[in-house]
Formats: C-alpha cells, structure tokens, sequence
DNA sequence: CACCCGTGGCT
DNA sequence: TAGCCAAGGGT
C-alpha cells in the first residue's frame, strides 16, 4: 500500500529530512540498532557523541560481546536509563551465540533479543535492511495522534492499538527505510510537541486535529503523579594518599551496576556519620565536612543528596574488591558513575563547603 | 495494567 | 521555577 500521507512525507522527506546523522554512515544492522537504543527516550542530540565514542570502542557486535560490562557501562555514564547498555551488551552475547554474529532480519527474531521490542525491532528491518517494518515511537504517535485526531493518552492500550493500526496502514510498501526516517524527522522537526510548525508541514492539509485548530488536544497527556522524596547521605570518603572509595551498585535497580558513592541512611545526623562509618563500613574518619546538598530528579522520584567529606584514619576495613574500590579522582571518573557522583566528583568546588 | 528505569532541554 | 517529556522496554 501507498497513500497519499506516504507520497506527502518522502517528498517532504527528500528536501527537509535529515541524512547525515552519525548512524547514516557505513550502515549496518550493528550501528542502526546500538542508535536505536540509545535514541530510546533520549534526543538525538545527546546520543550524538555518546554514538561515536561507543563505535570507536565497540566497532562491531564481536567487539562488543567481548568486552566486559564495566567498559559498556562507562561508555553509558551520563545516558542514563542503564538498563538499555545492560541489555545491549546480553543481545550483543546473544547474537554472537545464536545467530552467529549476524543480525536477523526476522521482527520476531529481533524481538528476541534483550531490550528489543516491537518498535526498535521495526526500526532496525527498515533501516538496516531497507524491509517494510512499522515502528510506532514517540515522534510517531504524535503525528498520528494529531493527524486522525486520536483522543486519549498513548499509554493506554487502547489508544496505542488505533495508533499501531494507523501506523501500518501509512507504511508503504517501497522506501521503507526513507519513509521511516521520514516521519520521525516530521515529528522532530515540524511536528513538534510545543509551537508545531503547521504552516510548513507536508501533510497538514489531511490532519484533522489541524481542521479543527485543535493541535494543542494530541496526543492526550499522562495522567500526572506526585513523585516521591527520597534523602542519602553520599560519603567521599579520602585516604591519606586522596583516594576516594567508590561502591558498586547491585546489577539491577537504580543506576543498576554502576559506580558510586557508599550511602548512609539519612537517619544518622552529621555528628553519628563517623560511628556509622565505623560500624557499618569498619572505616575510622575524622570529623565530616558537609558539603551543599542538592537534589536530584529521577523519572519516577526525588532523591535529595546530601554529600559529606571523611578524611579516613584507617583503610584497613575495606580492600579493593568485586564491590570495593579505592581511587583517585581521576581513575574513579573513568569508571560508569551516574551524572550527579560525576558532577559532584568533577566539580567539589561549586558545592561550597558549610 | 502499573510501575520501574536517567538525564537534560525546553517552556 | 517546576513540570513536562523525549527515537521504549522489562517485569
């Protein structure tokens, strides 16, 4: 099938769209699904440097079931959502293993594969192999939602089924891989979430949110919940020779397998840190310096982070471990931190000391 | 279905 | 400023 929508888009695609992002280039299955994941909940202009950086150390799928997950993780520090690199670094495993190092052009098999599901999956068949695929991704559903006026929030499964349904009836049968980039970009670039540019836009004499000047209406917005408050303590805890100890986080869950600061339950004041330190981490310190504290927004709560200075007397407690590492500054940001422990590492200055 | 999972840009 | 949310998927 064509449809007009289809034949409006490439057109518009072929003057406005956009060819040369990093992952245009030396195409393969490979590069198209590492952006993929990366571009999950994420602009292209953040992913950018994160994608050259992580093709200049993983160059192909070999390279990157081979390395260990401390490297995947750093080169993921500061991306966020952690989960994607755990997951991209088990599907790089899994296509060596089961599909010997090759990328299925199968949207079943794909989706076989950790943090693959039916979108991504269509992404990489239309991108990589140039097949008909329908991806429905958030610059999808706000295009559609718009254009057939589709009421409701695209979180509900029902709104999400008319939009999947909308989505395969506008795929056309040729030019898979441009339409597809094509109507990202319109959703990127012109059909945009604020101030959409209506009055340039290929395909804005068929979009019924347009006729009836109702635009602001789609797609329908999350029903919004507080998000809770959360307290740590974050300890920099300094030997003598101004190493700081850095703890590595359990493999799932917040900033799951990553590098940080140890914690301490916000139940302690500042003048029980040094027995704490001493009774739960077997660490001797000194007095604390307290740094500014500042707070910290996840997707789904607020974590109000207190950082305290210890100078340690004795290191003896805790050696270099899986869990347990002392380093300089410099060695620590090498490592996959979560961006406020890289901030709070890289810059102890901006936070003044009280 | 509801919740979990980061970060930064925009308004 | 504080909220919204972006090339989603897993559990």
């Amino acid at each position: 099938m064509s449809d007009r929508f289809a034949d409006q888009l490439l057109a518009w695609y072929d003057q406005h769209g956009r060819h040369n992002l990093p992952w245009h280039h030396n195409r393969n299955a490979y590069r198209v699904w590492v952006s993929e994941i990366m571009l999950q909940q994420t602009q292209v202009t953040t992913v950018i440097p994160y994608f050259k950086a992580f093709m200049a150390s993983f160059p192909d799928v070999h390279a990157l079931a081979a390395a260990p997950e401390d490297d995947v993780l750093s080169h993921w520090s500061g991306l966020g959502y952690y989960a994607r690199a755990r997951n991209l670094h088990k599907a790089a495993k899994q296509v060596v293993e089961e599909f010997g190092g090759e990328f299925p052009c199968d949207q079943e098999q794909l989706e076989s594969l950790t943090g693959i599901g039916r979108s991504t999956a269509a992404a990489i068949i239309a991108q990589a192999f140039g097949k008909r695929a329908t991806i429905l991704d958030g610059n999808v559903k706000r295009v559609l939602a718009r254009y057939h006026a589709v009421p409701g929030w695209p979180g509900q499964t029902q709104v999400l089924n008319t939009l999947w349904e909308h989505a395969e009836t506008h795929t056309p049968d040729d030019r898979a891989r441009d339409y597809t980039q094509a109507i990202m970009d319109l959703g990127a670039m012109v059909c945009t979430r604020s101030k959409p540019a209506c009055d340039s836009c290929p395909i804005s004499d068929g979009c019924a949110a347009r006729a009836h000047n109702e635009v602001k209406l789609y797609p329908g917005s999350k029903p919004k919940k507080a998000k809770p408050e959360k307290t740590t303590w974050m300890l920099i805890l300094e030997d003598g020779e101004g190493r700081i100890l850095l703890e590595r986080r359990p493999p799932s869950g917040i900033w799951g397998g990553l590098w940080s600061l140890p914690e301490l339950d916000p139940a302690y004041g500042s003048e029980e840190l040094q027995d704490a330190c001493e009774k739960e981490l077997g660490i001797t310190c000194q007095d604390p310096d307290l740094i500014s504290g500042f707070r910290h927004t996840f997707s789904h709560y607020h974590l109000h982070i207190q950082p305290a200075r210890l100078p340690v007397i004795d290191v003896s407690g805790i050696a270099d471990s899986d869990r347990h590492r002392w380093l300089h500054r410099d060695e620590a940001l090498s490592l996959g931190l979560p961006a406020p422990i890289r901030t709070l590492l890289t810059e102890p200055e901006q936070t003044a000391l009280l």
